[in-house]
DNA sequence: CCCCTGCTTCGCACTATGTGCGAATCGCCG
DNA sequence: CGGCGATTCGCACATAGTGCGAAGCAGGGG
């Protein structure tokens, strides 16, 4: 088809093609016309046509009668509720959330693990006890500076603990993080130990954070339940956040399908 | 390629498989394997490891370390985020509702006309005052049975409005429901002329809803602003609620970008 | 009323791209 | 060490995908 290598194709290129549409129609926030597609994507006109109809067909793009421009269509919404399913963001596990929020006064997350992503699917706050900075529901970066990045890379052996680490690093977020490796294996270590992950003030200066793990049915750790609490209050409220957020992971537990 | 014809492909067909391989897994909570989805696809392994390979490099697919199941990635919730931003639930637009809903103690919807859908975009309601039956946000049948769905008919133009009605049909939903194309037309007429739109008991029994337009900076009209009572509320309130809405509805048009 | 300008579809020729099949590897469990 | 699933590789074929150019449409001014 085309002359030369274009950046990042690893694949079937139609398929990277329709999916580089939608990402493109969806960063414009009124949709992109026919041509502009084409033109930033560098392709033939039959060729763009024959895709947009392709995933018009599907309602995965859809357009306003009379418009000529294109916009993300429902199939895209089924697709972002398929995932919210498959991140265990069910109404009763919102309900363990919020009653875990109510109990402790301080905001509750449950988190997802997804390959090397941390999904949050979840926020349990409140005007009064808000969520961690700028911390939504959605895919993070997953670190080893939060609780629930602990909880995940505890989750794997040394070695994959390794490999992600030389993939992402181990940034220094503030005075207080971990970046020696050595470090951060033994602390894993105690994390599998105690089954349970804090973190104070490696994240986010004067926050403190405790996770503790959920199970999928087989036994597997699948994700966490947290909260977050002023770095200062963590010494005389440790021991009734702990089991807090132990009972809520369970709880959570046993409301996980797979 | 393959033999015989396989139903419903229109278009590209390797791009068509890649969006079929993502509702497939969508589908199943707790992912696919590669094995499956090449057999419920009726895919070579070749092919599929291939396709597979593409949808994970661009994160529409990912995979638990050690798993062999695929599952969503966060491209996936990219584009989702991204939908929600096309149908203007941004947070100003959230909390105009918010302050309808508790100006008249009624639950307050924006929704937004895609095509020939709309898009239920956000519902500020309260256990006091629980949201119309079964809706919740995302994509519902447009219907002309419904507040909202009549402003979206009153902005096309009749031919376009008989096309719809040929497409979709007229369902009757309950005993006030109309039926008939010339009662509609002239209905739609007085909803052009007073740019609001009002049903009752038509969509659902005991219900009332009353609907005002959203227009883009353009002046097209891209959505609705709307309420639901009680209908036997509604003769006392009807002016208080049409200014409300009005005034809702405008608030939000001023927040819209494009 | 008709031309002009963009959007969209069509037809065609070419071959790169996507494909199936089978075999080779890999990785894990017993 | 043997066996079994998952995954990758190699290869030959032709289909599916592509670009280009031209033909339809639709709408809006003049």
């Amino acid at each position: 088809m085309s002359a030369v290598e274009r950046r990042g194709g690893a694949g079937i290129q139609s398929a990277e093609r329709a999916l580089r549409i939608l990402e493109l129609v969806g960063a414009a926030p009124t949709g992109l016309t026919a041509a502009e597609i084409a033109d930033r994507l560098g392709l033939g006109q039959s060729t763009t046509y024959r895709l947009l109809a392709t995933l018009q067909h599907d309602d995965y793009l859809a357009r306003q009668p009379g418009e000529h421009r294109y916009i993300l269509g429902r199939s895209v919404d089924e697709l972002g509720r398929a995932l919210q399913v498959q991140l265990v963001a069910t109404d009763p596990v919102r309900a363990v959330l919020r009653a875990l929020h109510d109990a402790v006064h301080a905001p509750a997350y449950l988190t997802v693990f997804r390959g090397d992503d941390i999904a949050v699917a979840h926020i349990a706050d409140s005007p009064d006890h808000p969520r961690i900075g700028q911390l939504h529901v959605g895919f993070a970066e997953a670190s080893h500076t939060t609780a629930f990045g602990k909880l995940m890379l505890a989750s794997r052996d040394d070695a994959a603990v390794a490999r992600f680490l030389e993939r992402r690093g181990a940034a220094r977020l503030t005075a207080s993080s971990i970046t020696d490796a050595a470090t951060l294996r033994d602390q894993l270590d105690e994390v599998r130990a105690q089954q349970l992950a804090v973190e104070v003030e490696e994240y986010l200066p004067k926050l403190a954070c405790i996770a503790a793990p959920v199970r999928s049915p087989a036994g597997r750790v699948v994700g966490a339940v947290s909260v977050s609490v002023s770095s200062k209050d963590l010494p005389s409220r440790a021991w009734e956040l702990e089991r807090a957020v132990r009972r809520g992971a369970w709880q959570v537990s046993a409301r996980v399908a797979g």
